[in-house]
DNA sequence: GCAGACCGGAACGATCCGTTCCAGTGGTAG
DNA sequence: CTACCACTGGAACGGATCGTTCCGGTCTGC
């Protein structure tokens, strides 16, 4: 029974290391400072099980960081994939927004000390990223006074957007690109702006007492 | 010497009075849930200066917020005086967002427990920035699909963009609400994007360890 | 020259959080 | 079957942080 599919303690480590992270990454995506313990009940698992795993929280956010910082790269590489020029380019920001990416890599930088190997990551990001732009203007359908560092503020402007409901951010994140990146284009858009449109009422929940 | 300008003691708690508030504004601006003690040591007061004026912690906070919302309040209804529907529109947003007041009513919201009056501000606040969607849409500038609920993605989207330096976050956010009006417009924006374009290694600084 | 308004900052108590530690559990090798 | 041990949940601990209080000192206005 050794090649058959880990059952018992194994299975379950095997399990707690999926779990483990992908809790990790909605817990630090909710607030990157969330005590460590936050992630262990989200994943209901005990503290143990993260410590086993992970030298401690810098290790751990340091990981889901670097995690981040990879998605990001194989986003742009399949996007530079796509032959149409303005294609690759809306579609590698349409995917980086719905991955929230951006929180990932962004706002857990400063957390901890960051490695060589995720310096190098960062620079190669950084032409995949250019490259992108570059193409994007080649289409003629990209403003001529766009540099690649306003990619940045961009994904910024639609991290920021966030309401309770992880599904529901993600449709008002949409509509917030589909904005930006009228701005960002010569031409006008055709069709209307995507999802729901915001609701009355739908930002009350900031006024309720946080923790 | 009763009504000459103040000197001495009471001249230092008036003048306290100010720069207290102002340090308190900087410092939870850049920092929603920083400890009371870095307002007094901005405002270079000792902790007293701070107590005497406010009952705790949750007054300042709650003080400064009300203000922010006054304060949009006021912008609106000086913009409502503009007669060019288009220009009274966007010129609300960069008033707006160069105060800064988004942050200050919308992410200390939830830090304490608000007043009616806060409640009816809210709802005036609210009713204007209708009033002004409403005019920017019979300007027939303003695509159909935008609602009074996006402004909050609009200012959310500017908030979001923030450098260490003051002065040139202010510029960034110009460049993104021009980004961002842009989308929400009917028509190509003519002019260049504003303010100097973000340049390599401007956004380094999220890398450095914090904290 | 004195009463008191006002100040700076140390001291205190509560809370929070990262990490360590230990007893329990169940697969597994012999 | 049994002894072992990898793995776990969660309590316990020690340090750090922060809001608030308190006290001794300073200057003003009368």
């Amino acid at each position: 029974m050794s090649t058959k599919p880990l059952a018992g303690r194994r299975a379950q480590a095997a399990r707690n290391d999926e779990v483990i992270l992908e809790a990790a990454r909605a817990v630090f995506l909710d607030d990157p400072k969330a005590p460590i313990a936050a992630v262990a009940d989200r994943a209901g698992v005990g503290i143990s099980a993260l410590y086993r795993r992970y030298a401690g929280k810098e290790a751990l956010l340091r990981q889901l960081c670097h995690d981040g910082l990879r998605r990001y790269i194989a986003v742009a590489e399949e996007a530079l994939a796509e032959p149409d020029d303005w294609a690759a380019f809306a579609g590698f920001l349409a995917r980086v927004v719905d991955a929230d990416v951006h929180s990932l890599t962004v706002h857990l930088a400063g957390t901890f000390t960051p490695t060589e190997e995720m310096g190098r990551d960062a620079v190669r990001a950084g032409e995949l990223a250019s490259a992108l732009v570059d193409r994007a203007h080649a289409s003629g359908r990209l403003r001529a006074d766009v540099v690649v560092q306003d990619l940045g503020l961009v994904l910024e402007g639609c991290a920021a957007v966030r309401v309770p409901d992880g599904e529901r951010t993600r449709e008002l994140r949409r509509r917030q690109l589909a904005v930006l990146l009228g701005g960002l284009s010569t031409v006008s858009e055709a069709g209307e702006l995507p999802g729901p449109a915001p609701a009355a009422g739908e930002f009350d929940w900031r006024w309720r007492r946080r923790e």
